[in-house]
DNA sequence: AAGAAAGTGAACTGGATAGTTTATATTCAA
DNA sequence: TTGAATATAAACTATCCAGTTCACTTTCTT
């Protein structure tokens, strides 16, 4: 479809297999899923995905990195813009808990996770890709913030870390185990604001006390 | 050793079982650790282990009960200590994340992240037999705390959700993606000072400010 | 149209492992 | 001491699956 010959990165079938390997990764996790499973869904031979990858956690490797990739690319997006830092701080919890909370951002920590011990790689990976990316950028702004005087953080990296958590406090971990398979909106956004709320009552200067 | 017949569990060896299980699916993982391994570790026959446990993952579910059981009786001998608040949520705090972030907690995490979504009730038992009984404690930790006067909390549950995800900020996934394999005390001790700012920050009345 | 590159399918290798069975041995209570 | 309950060792069943190979076909390029 798009770039009929410049695609520099591999043959034609390599997006098909990763998206086979996507969908069939997402619905039974790693071990569950296998690479019998995943050259049917992709409609192609066991030699052609071996052809692209060289082994099925590579594969998966894969996988995981487009879609960190795609989703700190739409966090940052929004969190450049400038506006209200209340208000872009709400906006970026709320992008980044849904993410969190999305069968593929559940089922991409899950198998991270559970890999992560035999295979370090798919671990720092997975980090480099995707948590850290959101702690960067977050970093940033943050410090603009406190430059401009509009917050005032001792820690910045501190700060940054302590943020995401906040923001899935107690909703992450009962998705992750599967005592919930989904929250209400207005769940979301009772930690969502509780998240921002603690955030600036912390670290707010004049702007932004608790609503 | 202790209650040579009062023993109403299981025959001779279930202890016996269950700590050699123990020890290799903390080394080994989930599906790391092999049933034979096991019996080795146990020093027990295959058929023994078999006529207590129905199957592998039911023993594995054993083993990360009994441990949540005695890390969350060691946190409520912290909890219900009286004795300012400040200084109760810090050592509460302490006990928490030294938990979460050693080997046995690490890796316990870790399986049942992995199992449960093959294996719900792993998911579920976990949950009850660890974090909710944390949470259950801080609950009524927080709830005397305001009837005291002593914080102003107006969604108690959400503030019991905020505190523990607080204390792991940034320490917790990078153990568990296996980034770092330790922190230093003082790296620890930056977090949960910043954890326990921010909680009182947010809903200290008037002891404790920032420290 | 022809040769090169990429893909196919199906069988095959090699290895791992959960759980069962059985014949034998140990433990223990009465 | 005896017999019932419990434990053992080891072989066995029954799968399952990652990754390879190869003879053959499709697709692309020129």
């Amino acid at each position: 479809m798009n770039a009929p010959h410049t695609t520099i990165k591999h043959g034609r079938k390599w997006d098909q297999v990763l998206e086979g390997a996507r969908s069939v990764f997402m619905r039974d996790g790693f071990e569950g899923a296998s690479v019998d499973d995943i050259v049917r869904a992709a409609g192609v031979s066991k030699a052609t995905l071996y052809s692209y990858f060289p082994d099925k956690r590579l594969l998966f490797l894969e996988v995981a990195k487009a879609e960190c990739k795609s989703q700190s690319e739409d966090a940052a997006a929004r969190i450049e813009a400038s506006g209200d830092v209340r208000d872009v701080m709400r906006e970026t919890a709320g992008k980044m808990v849904r993410f969190f909370m999305s069968p593929v951002g559940l089922q991409v920590y899950r198998i991270v996770v559970g890999e992560s011990q035999r295979f370090p790689e798919v671990g720092r990976e997975f980090y480099e890709s995707g948590p850290a990316q959101v702690r960067e950028l977050l970093i940033r702004f943050l410090s603009r913030a406190v430059d401009d005087g509009k917050l005032k953080i001792d820690d910045i990296e501190l700060a940054a870390d302590q943020f995401p958590e906040l923001c899935k406090a107690g909703l992450h971990m009962q998705m992750v185990l599967g005592l919930r398979d989904s929250f209400t909106d207005a769940e979301i956004e009772r930690v969502l604001d509780g998240a921002v709320d603690m955030f600036l009552c912390m670290y707010g200067t004049t702007e932004s006390q608790k609503t």
